[in-house]
RNA sequence: GGCCCCGUAGCUCAGCGGAAGAGCGGCGGACUUCGAAUCCGCGUGCGGAGGUUCGACUCCUCCCGGGGCCA
């Protein structure tokens, strides 16, 4: 469903003769949109970019939606719209409800994305909780798209770890200390208080910590059960045998190196955390998934390649395996740099941040920069429920038009302009707004979440300054700006939703 | 030694082929008016050198610096 700037892209695209791509310009005085089609036909049409760019502005002029073209610098056309192309562009968004900016997916897929999948050793860390924060809003910019996502989280039930792990939580029992290669956080005590299986308790106190973090997981996968089926997967892989270990060849794959499967009987001849991997992968393509996204700490980039490359081994479409990578996190209070290890007093764990700086502002600050950035978040100023903390800023945007609208009443909103010309400020925030379809888009297509809460500051931002410049109610253009209000709730509460934040009516 | 990520304003970072940005910090203004958790004003900064291009913060190569993984 084209909206109202591809429509205004095609109209120009047939007088350019070429596509255009339609961009805003920082700076207001080169015009409400702007294309550079002049200067990338110039050297193919050997005409001055100048030249072709006064042609296509004197035909854009004669648009009813272009109310003043000109050419500036090299050979860009800027474009001044008419009034009515607002009030269309505002109606469109207002008419697409919550659905706005949304699918439905060109080609939609069924993805599963698998997150956080720490092993149950221990509560989840805030440097999980980013893998979480991305991989969720990443599902959710998928879904969002039109694609059917499922969220899956994968833990070692059975390895060495879970070993140590149960043998730290048995040594209290018996009033020991644990292993010296075991775990002592304050919650192995906790655990070995309680009766039974420890395993099952820490899973299901990282599963609240998740749902509290608005992450809610559609199945987990255990490693013992997918472990038992790897005779069946064996005989289909490409191996060899070396002092007798049984290696996948996956270098000849597309991986950076061949990977162990089954270690040598001298070292105990158990399938490795590699073997697994493969059964796993196949269970996920044969259950269904067209693209499996696998969201891996920065740690495991060495394996990055593994993924595909045993697709690839097992005949599977290795474009169907997508890895994530993501940085890691470093956490400050006033600007000191605290530890991310296990000690007291430390921020570290998921819960312990949430309890500080609240829910909302813990999956924006996890999701707010580029996986591939190295993250610093400022304890002290995410925690701060002030003008300070953008999280708030984009709230009480909403929170205000909530305001407004409880206090219109029963008000009519309409983006009929009737004889009303938007004014600057207004015309921003309807571009603003009308910039929306492509910034989701584009988030979802990149893996790029952190383009959300940069756009939904930058949306509450061009409404703060309309709301200062005009008023909405008992005003003459009262039922337009009503209507601009809805359209802009909406945009926040669907930005907000993307990262999982709450868009609140009071604040 | 191999590989990955990052060097953009004092600090934390967006932008990733088309006319340099936000927040924090700092300074100065705006509340009898729909919510001041708001708004307005003050900033020459893309680590360096080559290359590709009409055009490079953006792509390629090398170098320097920081972080990380593996060995």
């Amino acid at each position: 469903m084209p909206d109202s700037v591809a429509r205004l892209e095609a109209r120009l695209s047939e007088l350019a003769g070429a596509p255009v791509e339609l961009e805003r310009p920082n700076d207001p005085g080169h015009g409400d949109y702007a294309t550079n089609v002049a200067m990338q036909l110039a050297p193919v049409q050997r005409r001055s970019p100048r030249d072709l760019g006064e042609e296509l502005a004197a035909k854009a002029m004669e648009l009813d939606e272009v109310d003043r073209a000109e050419v500036a610098g090299p050979g860009f056309v800027n474009l001044w719209l008419a009034p009515g192309w607002f009030g269309e562009a505002l109606g469109e968004i207002v008419d697409a409800g919550t659905g706005y900016g949304g699918g439905p997916a060109e080609r939609p897929e069924k993805v599963q994305v698998e997150m956080v999948s720490a092993n149950p050793t221990g509560p989840i860390t805030v440097a999980s909780a980013r893998n979480g924060a991305i991989g969720d809003s990443v599902a959710r910019l998928l879904a969002f798209a039109g694609h059917e996502v499922e969220r899956e989280y994968y833990y070692n039930d059975a390895g060495a770890q879970m070993e140590r792990f149960r043998a730290s939580v048995e040594a209290v029992r018996r009033g020991e200390e644990p292993p010296e290669e075991g775990y002592h956080g304050d919650y192995v005590r906790e655990l070995a208080a309680r009766e039974g299986d420890p395993v099952p308790a820490m899973l299901a106190r990282i599963e609240a910590s998740l749902e509290r973090f608005r992450i809610h997981f559609d199945s987990w996968a255990k490693q013992s059960e997918l472990e038992t089926r790897l005779d069946e997967f064996l005989p289909r892989l490409d191996t060899y045998e070396q002092e007798g270990a049984v290696w996948a060849r996956s270098s000849s794959y597309g991986d950076d190196e061949d990977r162990v499967l089954i270690r040598s009987p001298d070292q105990g001849g158990a399938p490795t955390y590699r073997a697994a991997d493969v059964v796993y992968l196949v269970d996920k393509l044969e259950r269904g998934f067209d693209r499996a996204l696998y969201v891996l700490g920065a740690d495991h980039h060495g394996t990055r390649k593994w993924y595909a490359a045993i697709a690839r081994m097992l005949g599977y479409d290795p474009g169907r395996v997508e890895v994530l990578l993501y940085q890691l996190v470093h956490l400050t209070r006033g600007g000191e740099q605290a530890k991310m290890s296990k000690r007291r007093g430390d921020v570290v764990f998921l819960d312990e941040f949430m309890d500080e700086v609240g829910v909302d502002a813990a999956r924006w600050f996890l999701v707010n920069r580029g996986p591939d950035q190295t993250i610093e978040i400022d304890v002290d100023l995410a925690a701060e429920r002030s003008e300070k903390n953008p999280v708030y800023y984009v709230q009480y945007a909403h929170a205000r038009i909530a305001g407004i609208r409880r206090n219109a009443g029963e008000a009519e909103a309409s983006a009929e302009l009737g004889g009303h010309r938007p004014e600057a400020e207004e015309r921003d925030l309807v571009k603003r707004l009308a910039d929306f379809p492509r910034i989701a888009a584009e988030a979802a297509e990149r893996r790029g979440p952190q383009a959300i809460p940069t756009y939904a500051i930058r949306v509450a931002d061009d409404f703060h300054r309309f709301y200062h410049h005009h008023r909405v109610l008992e005003s003459e253009a009262q039922a337009f700006r009503l209507s601009l209000c809805v359209a802009t709730q909406g945009v926040l509460a669907r930005c907000l939703d993307l990262v999982g934040v709450e868009a609140p009516e009071r604040m």
